[in-house]
RNA sequence: GCCGAGGUAGCUCAGGGGUAGAGCAGCUGAUUCGUAAUCAGCAGGUCAGGGGUUCAAAUCCCCUUCUCGGCUCCA
């Protein structure tokens, strides 16, 4: 009997029977392995741990604790969820079933039956029923003739379009129970694994993501091996609410909506704007210093200067429609971003390539007609502030004006804390050229130089072919909000389209006139949806130089008052914001006030400190530190918490 | 824009055909207090808006609007 070598992770081999089971390995290995198996890797692909390995390889045997378990064990659980559906709801069809981060879904067609959340709790106790049963998943090779004849007969249309893909040959299905779907596994042993389930929500998602086809019922559901760790699961995502920009923004009275102003569109309130505040002087200096020269341009334009850059043609009829005056002959566009208006300054008079770049910066705010389903909260509304510039520089100059700006927004995300960021170079797709704008050679040159700068300041960027902008390539610097969903913030864009719509033009060494490449750029993104994901990241205990309320003074009694209103007033003197909490309450009460309200320090004053002059410090979250001086306490808050400066 | 769930006092939420509720916040008074909620009283509502069914609608039905979870989109 032949014999393969099987080697494991550690390095070490050993020689099993051919067609020995990743199941009959773990069980080699140890008891506890094969009793937590959920599935295998075999020469980088997952298998189920039932599968025959019948040539030497190499594996990883994947419990619950890796991604490859996890992968398996929710995969497993959609067919399960899909097995309890078919059950309760005889004729249903089914479209995809995929494992995600966190769970799976499962998008079906119910016909015209709506499915609501008290379904969710029938199929929850049904799945519940059959994982019981420990249905084994069993994997079969078919061909596509059978599968095509199976989902002919079964009724599924979108089984059917799927298996159009599909090379006769490479198709199995897996059955467990009463349930076969088309699938290309892997799966876990069988279902008594799946002890804890939770189904989420009902969403509706386009069949293959596609607009114009039907809209299909999407179920996301997420399960685990121990009731625990469900608890824990729940538990974590009532935490993370918690830290929702949209709780803590009513909460901490940073921001506003009204539906008598409109939807998307943010009132910012007294404490809010002092952040905004803060944060645009702190992106304000950073400017400054690396040779941008602030601008200022109106909230509108003509329509003419929209029509020159090409906006209107692309999104005109989409966008907030034109504003007319008394006379008929004009019409005026809210501006939907700055820069056109910038070229317009670049052509106040002519330039030479020694003025190059030029660096106009501008915290513009700019209107756009988002989808009403995808506002949401400060991460994305319909009229918005953008920390936005733009770079007018030679072709030769752009790889060395990229790191400027990519020092800049490491600047922003190492000041603030970000240190969980990912970078995307976004590339054009070769094989789709005429959908770009621009010379070929530049677009090649721009796209090597955008890479190298990114290296050069050591970003670890994923660089994905077609995301690219039609007018020209991008870096983005994406970052996660408390529920795990990615949001864009920095952004980086060459622009060769602009350049040429506005004919801006500067006279070179030689002589002759030439196109600058335009370089949008804005680090915070929005100032709304950097915000946004800023009280996330920090659950609403900002940076001290950021924070609205640095110092809450909390008098004992009545009797302290006018000292409290005395240091108040100090603080005040040397632009420490602050208040003064004079209401007639027990000083347990203003503590725990202050606390809640996130105050990062709060000033106990009564008959001693009145006597020595003196201040006893609490700091949020972290207790009494003590009494000092009052001039004590001012020169070291001020040390400590002045605004990062750039380098 | 599409699918689903919602909108009750400033906030968090209960009530689900028969007189509109609680806690917190607010106001008034008492209290003058040492590190996370002092006590008492008072006031607060077109139950998102409009239409319908009914003797009777916060409650059932329809439309509109806004919010939430996704999808699509994102200059």
């Amino acid at each position: 009997m032949s014999e393969v070598k099987i080697t494991l992770p550690d390095g070490s081999a050993r020689n099993y029977p051919a067609g020995v089971t990743g199941m009959a390995i773990a069980q080699s290995i140890s008891e506890g392995l094969a009793r937590n198996a959920l599935s295998i890797e075999v020469n980088g692909e997952i298998w189920d741990l039932s599968r025959q390995i019948g040539k030497d390889a190499a594996i990883r045997i994947f419990t619950w604790n890796d991604k490859g378990g996890k992968y398996a064990f929710w995969h497993s659980s959609a067919h399960l969820f899909a097995e309890a559906l078919e059950a309760l709801y005889p004729g249903v069809k089914f479209g995809i079933g995929p494992p995600i981060e966190n769970g799976f879904y499962y998008d079906v067609d119910l016909g015209d039956k709506t499915f609501g959340d008290d379904d969710l709790a029938k199929v929850e106790s049904k799945m519940t029923e059959l994982a019981r049963k420990n249905s084994v998943f069993i994997r079969r090779d078919i061909s596509k003739a059978d599968a095509l004849e199976f989902f002919k007969k079964k009724g599924d249309p979108y089984k059917l379009e799927l298996l159009q893909d599909l090379a006769d040959g490479s198709i199995t299905f897996y059955e467990q129970g009463n349930f076969t779907d088309l699938c290309r596994g892997p799966h876990i042993p069988n279902t008594g694994f799946i002890k804890a389930i939770k189904l989420l929500n009902v969403a509706g998602a386009y069949w293959r993501g596609d607009e114009k086809n039907k809209m299909l019922t999407r179920v996301y559901g997420i399960t685990f091996p121990k009731q625990k760790e469900l608890d824990e699961y729940l538990h974590m995502l009532e935490e993370a609410k918690k830290r929702d920009h949209r709780k803590l923004g009513k909460e901490l009275e940073l921001f506003a909506f009204s539906e008598k102003v409109g939807m998307g569109l943010p009132l910012w309130l007294p404490k809010g704007t002092v952040l905004r505040e803060r944060l645009e002087q702190f992106m304000r200096k950073a400017q400054i210093k690396a040779g941008y020269d602030p601008v200022v341009t109106p909230h509108i334009g003509s329509k003419a200067l929209y029509v020159t850059s090409g906006h209107y043609e692309k999104y005109g009829k989409d966008s907030f429609q034109p504003i007319h005056t008394p006379d008929a002959t004009e019409e005026f566009l809210l501006k939907p971003m700055n820069c056109p208006h910038h070229c317009e300054i670049y052509k106040v008079r002519p330039r030479s390539y020694k003025d190059l770049p030029i660096r106009l910066a501008e915290f513009g705010t700019v209107y756009r007609y988002e989808q009403s389903g995808e506002l949401h909260g400060l991460t994305r509304v319909r009229g918005f502030t953008q920390d936005d510039a733009h770079i007018f520089c030679r072709p030769d100059q752009v790889k060395e004006e990229f790191i400027k700006v990519i020092d800049l927004v490491l600047h922003v995300f190492k000041s603030l804390g970000f240190d969980n960021y990912t970078a995307q170079v976004s590339l054009r797709d070769p094989a789709d050229k005429k959908k770009y704008i621009g010379d070929d050679e530049l677009w090649d040159l721009a796209e090597k130089e955008i890479q190298e700068a990114a290296d050069e300041r050591g970003l670890k960027t994923v660089a994905v072919i077609g995301e690219a902008a039609f007018y020209g390539p991008k870096l983005d610097f994406m970052v996660k909000d408390a529920l795990g969903r990615s949001w864009q913030l920095g952004t980086i864009q060459v622009d060769y389209q602009l350049p040429k719509r506005f004919e801006l033009e500067y006279v070179g060494a030689d002589n002759q006139k030439h196109q600058p490449v335009m370089i949008h750029r804005a680090p915070f993104g929005s100032l709304e949806r950097f915000i946004a994901v800023l009280i996330e990241h920090c659950a609403g205990n900002f940076p001290i130089w950021l924070s609205p309320e640095q110092v809450a003074v909390l008098p004992i009694s009545e009797r302290f008052n006018d000292y409290a209103s005395k240091v108040i007033q100090e603080l005040k003197n040397q632009d420490i914001r602050g208040y003064l909490d004079d209401r007639d309450e027990k000083i347990g009460r203003k503590i725990r006030d202050a606390e809640v309200k996130k105050v990062p320090y709060m000033l106990v004053v009564g008959e001693k400190e009145v006597a020595d002059n003196q201040v006893s410090v609490r700091r949020h979250g972290m207790g009494d530190q003590g009494s000092v001086l009052l001039q004590a306490f001012v020169d070291q808050f001020l040390a400590d918490n002045s605004m990062p400066e750039s380098a």
